[in-house]
DNA sequence: AAAAATATTTAGGCTTATCTAAAAAATTGA
DNA sequence: TCAATTTTTTAGATAAGCCTAAATATTTTT
């Protein structure tokens, strides 16, 4: 068993892993974890004292399998109690984030397992993200950004690449959500903002939105 | 907001004022928190530097207001999860508890009070206990202990004194469940037990059992 | 009421996870 | 290349929550 320090550890690695090939850097990780440098180097001696990440001196760190199967699922558990949240609960998708962070920890498979089949097995979480089977295996994403669509193309949107609150929200505000169609009517050379068609509306986005909204080619 | 460890506390100590009117014992809450009196002094200071406890040395402790409804707050919680785990995700009453004991922390009134609302505002958790509610208030009582009743006299089951696997695993294999009319046939004056009719079915049970099974006369 | 037994508190240490400041290694760039 | 800069690690502290052992209060027994 991990303590809720060493499994937010191992998530952040995780996830930055895509970014950091080669391994996470102290640094990165910091950042990510909103400490310092120094509180990092402690806690990645930790975890390599248990063989949950490989790690040398000045030349970052990576998950061992050990590892990458506890920070999947902690990521798991997160995505599934999102979506109890939302569906169950009436959460709105600004504010399962939080509470998801403290859900993630409860530790007992046999809650995680019935959770899952209770929400009848659900293969994304509120925000598009995939949420991995018992087994650890992730959906296959096949997705691509809104900015990579060109002039008179369209897609569905299928999920958000910042959750953050604000960027929910404004969503929110201008009645963009997972699921609706997306047509690219006009994309402008010098910032890259769009003018989309939405719900029978049209819309300028900035470059900003649309590198941070994910769609499926339809 | 209150440490884990602090929720710990405070639950335990308003679990033991029912038995302790005039103050719990160090000793008494050591030996409800597994621990050692040493710890329970150090705690209980810091209880009392946060005015959640009133408690002089070598006197005993109370919760304070704020402590009671601390205390009770996490006691909500932990029977509300464990009625949304029983009646939700299909678990028996007796693997309930130490997934609750890790639920019952998570942080967030929202989450209690939707949940509280998605189960549709239960009034007992699935051992009989009361739940209380928003504000803090328990349904009365009404209830006796089985082996208050005397031969001839009938009742319905409304709960469990010992909540411990082992019980709880023992009524089930003898079909004891709560809502059951139980019929005391017979009660034997020299150690307690008793002949109960129920489900049609005539069982005998000793003074342990019926010390630790609420009733509702009828 | 004094001695014995029990209960409680104090003193001092340990572990986890954090921090700041300083040292050391690696990288950059003139 | 070697000096400057940046990154990373080490050293030493701190706080929470626990421990053991010793000291002190209280309660019980005689």
């Amino acid at each position: 068993m991990f303590s809720l320090s060493e499994e937010n550890y191992l998530k952040a690695i995780f996830h930055l892993e895509t970014a950091y090939k080669s391994g996470v850097s102290t640094n990165a990780l910091a950042e990510e974890m909103q400490t310092k440098a120094s509180s990092v180097t402690d806690m990645v001696k930790r975890l390599s004292d248990k063989d949950l990440v490989n790690y040398k001196r000045y030349q970052g760190v990576k998950l061992s399998d050990a590892g990458k199967s506890a920070a999947i699922e902690v990521i798991r558990k997160h995505r599934l109690w999102e979506v109890f949240l939302v569906d169950k609960l009436g959460f709105n998708w600004d504010e399962v984030h939080e509470v998801a962070e403290q859900l993630e920890h409860i530790k007992s498979e046999k809650l995680t397992n019935e959770l899952d089949k209770f929400l009848d097995f659900p293969k994304r979480d509120p925000h598009g993200d995939p949420i991995p089977d018992a087994q650890g295996n992730f959906a296959v994403a096949n997705r691509a950004l809104l900015s990579e669509l060109e002039k008179g193309e369209t897609g569905i949107c299928v999920g958000v690449k910042d959750s953050s609150v604000e960027f929910l929200q404004f969503l929110d505000k201008n009645k963009i959500s997972l699921g609706k169609e997306i047509k690219v009517l006009e994309k402008e050379d010098f910032d890259q903002s769009m003018l989309i068609k939405m719900n029978e509306n049209e819309l300028r986005i900035s470059n900003q939105i649309s590198t941070n909204l994910f769609i499926k080619t339809t």
